[in-house]
DNA sequence: ACTAAGTATATGAGAGTTCAACTAGATTGA
DNA sequence: TCAATCTAGTTGAACTCTCATATACTTAGT
C-alpha cells in the first residue's frame, strides 16, 4: 500500500518545494539579470576556476557541476561562442576533451560573483540562524549519502559561491 | 565589499545545491518514467484536484502551482492536448480563464501518485530523523516568509503528494 | 593483431521555461 | 461616456535540458 505523506509531512514537503523553488528562481534571475547565465553556467565556471590550470576533462567537469554529460556538452559549447571557455583535446585519450577557462571566462566569473553570493547570503544564511544552518547542513548530507551522491570540496583560490 | 562565504558555509552550500538537486532529479525522471510528465504537470494536476469542483482560475492556479502565468498557460495547453485539462472562459470575469481537471487527468493523477509519494520518502523523509524533519520544516518556512513567498495549503480530499 | 566491447564526448530532435510582446476585457476618473 | 490604464491570459522566439543516437578512440580477449 501507498504511505501517503500525513499532514505534517505534506505541509513540510511543500514547504520544502517552495523553499526550494524560490532560491532557485531568485539565483538565476539575479545572474541572468546582472550577468548574462543561467545558474548552471555559473557553476560551470566556478568548478573551472579552482582546477589546476583552470582546466578540467569534460567527465570531471561534468562530475563536479552535477551536469549530465550532455548538459555539460551543450553548454560548454555556449561558454565557449561566449569566449568565456576553451576546449582542447586531450593528449593522453585523445577521445577525452579538456575544457580551459580563458580570461574573459575568469573576468566574467569575478564580476559576477559579488552579486550572486549576496543572493546566497540573502535568500539563505541571512534567514537562518545558525544552529539552522548547521541542522540544514546535516540534513542535506543525508539525503546526499542516501542517493548516492557526492559533493565535491570547494577549490583553494575560490571565488566563494 | 562582499561578504564571502566561510568553508564552512560554503559546504552547506554546495550540500544544499546537490541535495536539492538530487531529489528534484529523481522525482522528475520517475515521474517521466512512470507516468510520462514533467514534476510541474503533476503539481498542477494535485492543485486542481483538491480545488472545488476539480476547477480554478488560472492565475490561482499559477499561484498555488508556483508557476508562472505563462509557464502555467503552456503547460495547461498540452495537459488539454492530453485531454487531462479543459479550459472554460469564465462567465463573471471574461477575461478569465478556469481549468478544469477531466475524469481522464483525475485518473491519470490517481495513477502516478503511489510511485511519486514513494519516491518523496525514498529520498527524503526516510533518509531524515523525525527531528530533522521538523528542523527542515521550520527552515523552509523561514525562507519562504523571507523571500515573500507563500505555502498554500494542501486540499482536503487531497492524492497527498 | 584483430575484433568485440567499453569509454569520452558530441549532436540533433523534442520538450519545458523565460521573457517580451500582444489581445481582450475590466476599471477609473474626468 | 470615453479615453487612459489596469488585469487575465495567450503567444512566439530564444534558450536550456533531456534522451537517444552517433562518432572516435581505447581496452580486452583470443
Amino acid at each position: 500500500m501507498t504511505r501517503w505523506l500525513d499532514e505534517d509531512e505534506q505541509r513540510t514537503w511543500r514547504r520544502f518545494l517552495t523553499a526550494t523553488q524560490l532560491i532557485n528562481e531568485a539565483l538565476d534571475r539575479q545572474l541572468q539579470r546582472d550577468a548574462n547565465m543561467p545558474h548552471a553556467y555559473y557553476v560551470i565556471l566556478v568548478r573551472l576556476s579552482e582546477a589546476p590550470g583552470r582546466a578540467m576533462r569534460m567527465s570531471e567537469l561534468a562530475a563536479q557541476a552535477q551536469s549530465s554529460q550532455s548538459r555539460l556538452s551543450h553548454a560548454v559549447a555556449r561558454l565557449e561562442e561566449r569566449g568565456w571557455v576553451r576546449r582542447e583535446r586531450s593528449a593522453a585519450d585523445r577521445r577525452g576533451n579538456v575544457a580551459v577557462l580563458t580570461e574573459e571566462g575568469y573576468a566574467a566569473l569575478a564580476a559576477a560573483a559579488h552579486g550572486h553570493v549576496e543572493e546566497v547570503r540573502r535568500t539563505l544564511f541571512d534567514v537562518l540562524e545558525p544552529e539552522q544552518v548547521r541542522e540544514l547542513d546535516e540534513i542535506c548530507a543525508a539525503v546526499v549519502s542516501a542517493a548516492g551522491g557526492h559533493v565535491s570540496p570547494a577549490g583553494g583560490n575560490t571565488l566563494a559561491r
